[in-house]
DNA sequence: CTATATAATTAAGCGAACTTAATTATTAAA
DNA sequence: TTTAATAATTAAGTTCGCTTAATTATATAG
């Protein structure tokens, strides 16, 4: 078995076994919440500070600009997004997690992760620092983009 | 800082840069596909062999089974799950993942995982033995549920 | 054996999220 | 300075996935 695919090949089969494990919570946060794959879609893209504009979004998302703009009335509306005039064109608006906004976005990141606090029972203290120093090594990694 | 938090923060950090990483492919992938929560949530929940009926999927689903009848109705003519009667009690009926809807459930995981491809180079090939091994780890851990 | 309960389905209707087309405001180009 | 292009919004209409209520088939209890 070819050494280099082995990293590919074990990642694939984690996310798949993380995404069944974590799914039942995160669709009844969804659902609870009241939003839907957009909305999650667009807290995660606006997760990074750098200016996002609506047309911009509703590529991103996949759907038309007039459909982003339509949601995102419905998330100022509840607080969880900001709009502001864009200082150099002002044809554009500047779209930003409000503070409530990173709090959903949160609380659904940790809707995932609910069957984690059974996991980390069954790991050594040193398999625990062993997964924290691999876990951070991809997190630095993935950060250099 | 607590020593036992270290792993549970660092996952939780983890999850949510993976997510902001993959939530773009994800998204433009479902809607290629014209699939929807529920039928992700559905596919996942089928991903392992245990028999599941109707009801039980629109409850882990948070739907009605009125509702997860329908949507089954569609993944039957898509082809993508199998329903067949139960042997014991009549009235109930199996759901199960036909090759197809294997394959679009692996699809959709892929989905995720483009931006990983560049993300793997980064690593050397110690590193990537490091990771490979500590996934492994939470693989088995987990799978023993 | 009849009653009742349970599983799945069907039917009708509703609301949410999308589409296209038209409108407004601003910028860039001729 | 008129004309064209771009960004966002508004309006109208459509579709999809959900709900509740009724229906069918099977199983269980009295």
């Amino acid at each position: 078995m070819p050494r280099t695919d082995d990293f590919s090949t074990t990642f694939r089969e984690w996310i798949k076994l993380f995404m069944h494990q974590s799914m039942h919570g995160y669709i009844h946060y969804i659902r609870e919440k009241g939003l839907s794959m957009s909305v999650i879609g667009t807290l995660h893209h606006l997760r990074k500070d750098d200016p996002v504009g609506v047309s911009g979004l509703g590529e991103h998302l996949g759907v038309s600009s007039a459909a982003a703009s339509q949601m995102l009335d419905r998330l100022v509306e509840e607080g969880l997004i900001a709009r502001s005039e864009d200082p150099v064109d002002r044809r554009m608006k500047r779209i930003s997690l409000t503070e409530k906004g990173r709090r959903i976005l949160d609380e659904s990141v940790d809707a995932r992760l609910s069957w984690l606090k059974d996991l980390g029972g069954r790991f050594t203290e040193e398999e625990k620092e062993q997964l924290t120093s691999a876990l951070r090594l991809m997190i630095d990694k993935a950060r250099q983009s």
